[in-house]
DNA sequence: AAACTCGTCAACCGCAAGTAC
DNA sequence: CGTACTTGCGGTTGACGAGTT
């Protein structure tokens, strides 16, 4: 098939935007509203590109844009999010009013991960790094331990396999579409574990990411631009801290649709809310009062 | 003071879904 | 129904400033 380029290149600006260009479009915008991206830079006088007018608008100049630094209640949302959606930044920022997806991501690859890195937990799994010389060296010690693990592996995985079964799930690779079923899947997977003999309900399992990271790639399958993968539930699945509350707690606006997209439900049947006290009780993904400047509430100036 | 390194973030690029024709 | 176009998304780049040597 193929396609042109978004925009003539010749006599095309790139590049930083001057306040110039910047009051150009807020100004057009204002009076006309976007409209088609692509004439706007003709209608509005600009030499841009409408894919970057765009961009400007939504990442810069919309209004209703909230800049300056992260607080911490953001913060541990986005990580909360992020365990849920992976890199799926735009449905991160659409529960983050005045956040952008562009704002966010950055913040995630410059701020978050690296201190999940150094809290030893895998930005992508949300997992708490093993370190593997201890457990072997305790195996060493008590060969016991290892059969243990082993066999809470096998436990949680026929759990997880017969809850698939269970709820007749067509196969990964022929569907590839089926990114919703699974996540609604997830909450079965919840309860059916917290209630088993071998995890209580203060650790919940929680889809280890959405995307990414494969053990097996034979049997991920792509999501929308064929750049997310899954990892099957039966390998996916890791323990986490408990992020919700038993109780019926009302739902936070600032992640009003969450519980609708991930099926979240409670141990008691009840959906299981995602409030932003939960994401603040996050301790385990960011102890301590952290040594990120978010706190400080500094206005950027531009 | 200069050179270098590192961190940040605005902007670009390419891909794919959605939509119009 | 097929093609072309638009829009939205996520990954990546590169300019720039701050910090360090």
């Amino acid at each position: 098939m193929g396609r042109g380029p978004c925009c003539d290149k010749n006599g095309v600006k790139k590049g930083p935007w001057t306040p110039e260009e910047d009051d150009k479009l807020t100004t057009y915008i204002q009076l006309q509203g976007p409209g088609n991206w692509r004439s706007l830079p003709k209608n509005a006088g600009l030499q841009r590109c409408g894919k970057s007018c765009r961009l400007r608008w939504t990442n810069y100049l919309r209004p209703d844009i909230k800049r300056g630094k992260f607080s911490f209640e953001e913060e541990e949302t986005i990580i909360q999010l992020h365990s849920i959606l992976g890199n799926r930044w735009s449905a991160i920022a659409a529960r983050l009013p005045g956040r952008t997806d562009n704002e966010i991501k950055n913040y995630w690859n410059t701020h978050i991960r690296k201190r999940l890195l150094r809290n030893g937990i895998d930005p992508v799994t949300h997992a708490h790094l093993l370190d593997l010389s201890s457990i072997l060296s305790s195996a060493l010690c008590n060969p016991s331990s290892l059969t243990s693990l082993s066999t809470l592996q096998i436990q949680e995985n026929q759990l997880c396999n017969s809850l698939l079964q269970n709820h007749a799930i067509p196969t990964l690779s022929s569907q590839p579409s089926q990114f919703q079923n699974l996540v609604d899947l997830v909450p079965a997977c919840i309860s059916a574990a917290s209630t088993g003999p071998f995890l209580n309900q203060t650790t919940p399992l929680m889809p280890a990411n959405v995307e990414g990271f494969s053990p097996n790639p034979t049997s991920t399958f792509s999501c929308r631009n064929s750049q997310e993968s899954f990892v099957p539930f039966n390998e996916g699945l890791v323990s986490q801290p408990c992020f919700y509350r038993n109780s019926t707690t009302t739902a936070n606006p600032t992640v009003p649709e969450l519980e609708e997209l991930s099926g979240f439900q409670s141990p008691n049947n009840g959906y299981r809310i995602f409030s932003t006290d939960s994401v603040i009780s996050t301790r385990l993904t960011s102890p301590g009062p952290l040594n990120s400047p978010s706190t400080l509430h500094q206005q950027q100036q531009h």
